[in-house]
DNA sequence: ATACATGTATACCGATTAGTATAATCAAAA
DNA sequence: TTTTGATTATACTAATCGGTATACATGTAT
C-alpha cells in the first residue's frame, strides 16, 4: 500500500503553503506525516524530487478541477470563456484553498537553472496556453493578448489572495476579466 | 563614513533577488560585497533586519521615483492615471531592474506574523493605496476597485516578469489598464 | 514456520547556517 | 607620536540542514 506516499504528498504541500518550502525541513515533513525519514526516501530520492512531485500534484488538481468544471457546466466556448474567472474564485475562496504552487515556488527558486523554478515557469505557460485555447475557440481575435491579460490578473489575484486571505481581490479580478473579455468579443 | 552600510544594502538586495533570500547566506553577502560579517553586524544587528532595511530602501526608491516622473510629466490627475503604467513600464523594463521586494518576500516569508510578511503586506497596501488617491483625484467613482484591479495588474505583470525576463506582460498589461481605466471614466 | 517486504526507531555524517569573541591592521585626528 | 575609531582576519559556537546506515518490528503470503 502506498498510502504513505499520499499523506507525504499532501503534507508536504500543507508545511510549503504555510511556512515556505525552503524554511521547511524533511524531518518537519515526516513528524508532521507521522512517518520517518527513512520512509520518506524510499518513495522520494531528494527533497527536490519531492518538491517537484508536491507541484506536478497539486497543478494537475487544478487544471482537472477546471476543466471538469467548464465542461459540466457550459456549451459553447465562449460560455466557458465568460465563467472562467467564476470557477477561480470558487476555487480559490474554497477554505481548504492550498495556494497555487508554482507561483510561490518560483519566487523561492529565482535562478532559471533551477529544476523547481523551470517546473514552475512551464506549469505557468500551460496554464496560459489553456487560456488562450478557450478564447480562440471562442473566436477572440487577439487570442494571445487576452489569455496574457487574463494570466496576469489570475496570478495578481492569487499573489492577493496569499497576502491577505479573505480579500475581495478574487471579486474584482473577475470585474476585470469580464471588462477584458467583453472587449475583446465586440471588436 | 558609511559607505560601507550602503555597498552591502545594494549587494544583498541583488543576492536576494538573484539567488533568493533564503538561500542567500550572511557570509555571501559580506564576500560579494567585500567586507567581513563584524562590519555587518555593526550596522545592522540582524539578518531580518537587514531583509527589512533592503525591503525599505527598494520601496522607497520605486515610490519616489514613480511619484516624481507622474509630478515632472503630467498636469491634471487624469493624466497621472493614464502615465501611471507607461511608467511601471519604464521602470519594470529597465536593464537594471531589480524586482519588487515585497513581491517575492512574501512568497518566501508566508507567515502572517512574520515581520517581512508583514511590512511586505504593508508595503503592498500601501501601493495600492497611492493608486488609489491618482483614481479619487481623477474623480473616478469606484476608485477603490479600479486601485484594487491595477494592482493586480501590476502583479502579475511583475510575476510573469520574474518568470521569464524580456516577456510581453507589462506590454499587455498596459494595455488592459487603459481599458479598465477608460471604462471606469466613462461610467 | 519461514521468507519477504514495509515501515519504525535511532543514531550518525558532513555541510551550512546565523551570530560572537578576540586580536590584528590601518588611517586620520590630537 | 600617540590615541582613537573603523575595518579586517580568523576562529569559534550551537543549531539545523539533507541524507544515510543499521537494527528492529510488523504483517502477509507461500
Amino acid at each position: 500500500m502506498s498510502g504513505l506516499r499520499q499523506k507525504i504528498l499532501s503534507t508536504a504541500s500543507d508545511l510549503f503553503q504555510t511556512q515556505g518550502i525552503n524554511s521547511t525541513g524533511v524531518d518537519t515533513i515526516v513528524a508532521t506525516a507521522g512517518t520517518t525519514k527513512m520512509t520518506l526516501y524510499k518513495y522520494f530520492s531528494s527533497k527536490e524530487l519531492l518538491i517537484l512531485e508536491v507541484l506536478k500534484e497539486g497543478h494537475q488538481d487544478f487544471q482537472t478541477w477546471l476543466n471538469d468544471k467548464l465542461s459540466a457546466n457550459t456549451k459553447h466556448p465562449a460560455e466557458k470563456l465568460q465563467k472562467l474567472f467564476d470557477y477561480i474564485e470558487e476555487w480559490i475562496t474554497a477554505p481548504d484553498f492550498n495556494g497555487i504552487g508554482f507561483i510561490k515556488a518560483s519566487a523561492e527558486f529565482p535562478r532559471e537553472d533551477n529544476p523547481v523554478h523551470k517546473l514552475s515557469t512551464e506549469q505557468s505557460q500551460q496554464f496560459r496556453e489553456y487560456i488562450k485555447q478557450l478564447a480562440t475557440e471562442a473566436n477572440i481575435k487577439d487570442a494571445d493578448g487576452l489569455s496574457l491579460q487574463l494570466s496576469l490578473l489570475f496570478k495578481g489575484a492569487v499573489q492577493a489572495e496569499h497576502m491577505q486571505r479573505g480579500s475581495d481581490a478574487v471579486k474584482y479580478a473577475k470585474i476585470a476579466a469580464k471588462i477584458l473579455i467583453d472587449g475583446s468579443l465586440t471588436r
